[in-house]
DNA sequence: CTTGCCCTTCCAGCAACTAGAAGCCTATAT
DNA sequence: ATATAGGCTTCTAGTTGCTGGAAGGGCAAG
C-alpha cells in the first residue's frame, strides 16, 4: 500500500513516516515500480506500535530500542521493563515540576486583582521571588 | 559590568543572554570601549526578571510580553493575569496528560515480571493497547 | 612575552517534527 | 485526448530554546 494508506491504518502523518525513515527508527520499506513506497501489513503494524510508544512519552531514541525488542523474540522482558521503569521515573520527575510551578503560579494569580491598575503581584513575585 | 558579571548575577549563562538579544528579547546593552556589552544594574534586573519567569515555564514569547508589561508603569494588572492564567490552563493540561501517560505506564510496568522470559506485557500493550 | 581567561562573532547541532517548493504519477471528468 | 485534482517523490528550511565549538582579539599577572 502507498504511504496515504499506511498514514491512514497507522494514525501517523506521512511526512512522520517518511522522517522515522529518513532517520532509521523504520526500516525503509519496499518500493513499487513506479518508485513509491510500498508498505506491507507488518510495516503498518510497526508504525502504529511506535505511534503509540510515542504516545506514552517515549523517546524516538527509546522508541528504536523497544521496537528491537519488540522484534527481538528472545528478548527478554527485564530489558523491556527497565526502559518503560525510567520513562515511568522521568515522567513522575516531571509531573512534580509542573506541580511546583503550578503551585507558585496558583499563589500569583490568586494575589492578582487583575484590574485596571497597575500594581501586580505576579510581576513583584517574577521580579522578587520569595 | 561584563557579561560574565551579568551572568554571575542574574544566573543565566552568557551563551543565554546573547541568546536574548540576539532574539529580541532584551535589549543590547550598551557597549564599553573595548567593545565588550556593559550591563547596568538595571539590565541585570530584567534578566533575573526573565530567568524567574523562563523558569515558571513561560514561553520566551510570553516573557516577551510580561518584560513590556513590567516595565510598563501604565499597565492594566488585568493584562498581566491573563498571560498567567492562560499559562497556568496549560500547565494543568500538561499534568493532567502526563498523569494519563503515567497511570497506563504504571499499569504495564507493574504487570510486567521483568525477567529473562520474552513474554511481555508492555510490549503487547504498545502492539495493541486497549 | 607568554599564559590564561575573558570577550567577540559566527556556524552547527539537539528533538521531533512540520511546511513548502518543484516536479512526477495516476485517476477521473470532459 | 486532455485538463484537472490529488498523491507521490525529493529537497530545503523553519520551529523552540538554547548549547557547544571554532577563530580571533583584549587584558592582567608572572
Amino acid at each position: 500500500m502507498n504511504i496515504g494508506e499506511a498514514s491512514k491504518q497507522s494514525g501517523l502523518p506521512a511526512k512522520t513516516i517518511r522522517y522515522y525513515e529518513d532517520t532509521g527508527l523504520i526500516a525503509p520499506p519496499a518500493r513499487a515500480e513506479n518508485g513509491y513506497r510500498d508498505y506491507s501489513d507488518t510495516d503498518v503494524h510497526k508504525l502504529r506500535f511506535v505511534r503509540h510508544s510515542r504516545g506514552l512519552g517515549f523517546s524516538v531514541e527509546e522508541c528504536s530500542q523497544l521496537l528491537s525488542l519488540y522484534e527481538d523474540k528472545d528478548r527478554q522482558s527485564a530489558d523491556v521493563k527497565a526502559i518503560a521503569q525510567k520513562h515511568l521515573t522521568e515522567i513522575d520527575e516531571k509531573i512534580r515540576e509542573l506541580q511546583d510551578l503550578r503551585s507558585t503560579l496558583h499563589h500569583l494569580v490568586n494575589n492578582c486583582h487583575g484590574d485596571g491598575r497597575p500594581d501586580c503581584p505576579i510581576l513583584e513575585g517574577l521580579a522578587n521571588p520569595s
